[in-house]
DNA sequence: CTTAACCTGAGAGTTACTCGCAGGTTTATC
DNA sequence: GATAAACCTGCGAGTAACTCTCAGGTTAAG
């Protein structure tokens, strides 16, 4: 199996594709053309990878997992540590991406009562610069 | 006023002063052994951007409303447009991240329940692979 | 006068792709 | 059999907004 058919029947993009092979994600063989072959195991790995990745973990993250796998190791612990800590960075995100769409709703809604001004001495946009959203 | 104290000032890293000052959107003089030298104008200039910044205006969007500043005209249509796509994409973005945390909570309550195990010929790892978060 | 502390610009690293390129391959058409 | 369209490859660079590091120059302290 080629990277493009590869990429079709997992839907994404064959430059993703590519860039899991450039990173060592995937690890195709080749064919007499050099061309990359993609059997059962790589399959699985993408298809391990998509799922990973669905849940959080970091591309880093899924190396190490299929690294300890390829060891024959439990990954299990390692994936249990690593998703706490993803979800604990993503919750954190949330909280700050919520206060963000907060203050701008409410820059958008305040903005309406104002007019618009030319930069002057005092401001360059009284808009952004004014205390409406302290 | 030199780069250092500009920062402290407004309690930012050196480097992002400098990072901005790189990419135009600072443009101090210079004193005679080459020192940034960061004056009333600059000053100014700076708090604007971190206003504008913690409204989700990009850096180059304020690169935009500052040039429009400097040639007199009144940037507050612009900046209602600028903000009003950035509000959209970063209520998309929101969306996400809580479908995303959502995910992972579920993840993490379900993993509790199962057992840790080893990569075997039909998985890499159950917990990941597993159907119970579909 | 040396040394520590500071300043500078430039370059690279971060994340996870995505795009474009030059050059080689395969397939279809004439 | 030639040619062209449609693939494939690795590699480099671009994205956003910093952050860090570096070598080399400056200044203040002892």
């Amino acid at each position: 199996m080629k990277a493009s058919e590869l990429a079709k029947r997992f839907a994404v993009n064959v430059n993703t594709v590519r860039h899991y092979v450039r990173s060592g994600l995937l690890t195709p063989g080749k064919d007499a053309s050099g061309y990359h072959s993609f059997g059962h195991e790589e399959v699985r790995r993408l298809s391990f990878i998509l799922r990973a990745r669905a849940l959080g973990f970091t591309l880093d993250d899924i190396q190490q997992l299929l690294s300890d796998a390829t060891q024959g190791q439990s990954l299990c612990p390692h994936a249990r540590e690593l998703i706490e800590l993803r979800l604990r960075e993503a919750q954190e995100k949330l909280i700050n991406m919520q206060a963000l769409v907060k203050r701008m709703e409410s820059a958008v809604e305040e903005w309406k009562k104002l007019p618009d001004c030319s930069p002057c001495g005092d401001h360059i946009c009284h808009l952004i610069e004014g205390d409406h959203h302290e």
